[in-house]
DNA sequence: GACACGCTTCGTCGGCTCACGAAACGTCCC
DNA sequence: GGGACGTTTCGTGAGCCGACGAAGCGTGTC
């Protein structure tokens, strides 16, 4: 369940019993214990009881113990479960931010590009705030709650770092909102359009034939 | 276990069974897990069998649920746990960096002396870069294995940051390489010495008299 | 108002987890 | 070699965990 929460999204707790395969009674003791915990949080409307990830702390935990459980479970099963899971291998949300093959892409084009520093930590350039801003993005500043800007994000299928942080999660919002990409019908699978291929060639010079 | 470890030394595993209060045999089996799941490695010499965190990703995520899980349980208690627990709020080690009041004042003190820089992610600034060096603190460049040359920690006492990534770590050697600080006989505790608090004073303004 | 629907509460039960002690093994030190 | 010591293996047992279904509650819909 708590995966299925990495989307970013806000799910019902039927539909996350579902998704685990679990009585429904079953899912609300458990729900009912990650909320107390701290780690998700519900809103309540009618007779529904939403439940998202508490914050990028939380996702951040779930993501580190999902990266060393590792998913490898989701590359074995039916046809139909494999062909999923190789598209969300290739494009997908991780919270809030792009993960999958073209999120580790990302990253690396915009190291190479110089946009982004790795050398001491992970930090935003002087360039790579002109690029932000040149896009529309307002390159978030350090806020109360203490997100950083920019930060490495294990990807699970790729085992590489792909680009979370405000500025991994503007950018994806961006590009939604620019139709750079897109949802597809399942949970956090995202198509790269046309259009985004070809800014992402224009602005990073990242090819996305694979 | 886990917590134990935290402290950065590699432990017998007698030592983490009596530190946990449970038989040697059960620690045989958890600890025999813990190394299996990849978050613990193991050094056999001899008759002992000696257990270390496997690396920052392992100890980061320990900390990460410590803090979550809120280790509250450690305040309360008997009278001798209490001064132990308050002189480790004042001082410790966290895996291979500073803790406790003590590592949140340094942080605090290198980011007012413009040092580290908290506004984009944590990051080391030009002057900081100098500062180490005038200190004979080689500045670590990012490695192979990808750990963060600066890095924050929440601290479980304190529920702020303090300084961890590498250069967290070499300058909590170089302080006990220059005894401006010393372990106690009890684990993980720390306590500056005279000499200390002077270089501390002088180099980040930085006053410990609280 | 009747009904469908989503969620929750409660009672129950199987099974797994985790603890222990006894015994064995290997190492180190007389 | 003998004995102490640290660790491991194995068997056993208590207890908790986590699952379910039935029943109940509140909300939305016809």
């Amino acid at each position: 369940m708590c995966l299925a929460l990495l989307d970013g999204r806000a799910w019902t707790a039927g539909e996350l019993a579902r998704a685990a395969g679990v009585a429904p009674s079953t899912a609300t003791v458990h729900l009912g214990l990650l909320v107390d915990g701290g780690l998700l949080a519900e809103e309540r409307q009618g007779r529904h009881r939403y439940l998202r990830l508490s914050g990028p702390g939380a996702a951040g935990l779930v993501e580190d113990l999902a990266g060393r459980a590792g998913a490898g479970t989701l590359t074995s099963g039916s046809l139909r479960a494999v062909s999923a899971s190789r598209a969300l291998a290739r494009a997908r949300t991780c919270y809030d931010h792009l993960a999958g093959r073209l999120g580790v892409a990302l990253l690396d084009a915009l190291c190479r590009k110089g946009l982004v520093d790795r050398q001491v930590g992970l930090s935003l350039t002087e360039p790579g705030m002109e690029w932000l801003t040149d896009l529309g993005i307002e390159v978030p500043t350090v806020q109360r709650t203490r997100r950083p800007v920019v930060r490495e994000c294990l990807d699970w299928t790729e085992r590489r770092h792909h680009l979370a942080g405000t500025v991994g999660a503007a950018l994806c919002d961006h590009m939604l909102e620019q139709r750079w990409i897109e949802r597809t019908s399942r949970p956090r699978e995202i198509r790269v359009t046309e259009r985004g291929a070809d800014e992402l060639r224009q602005r990073l010079g990242l090819d996305l034939t694979s």
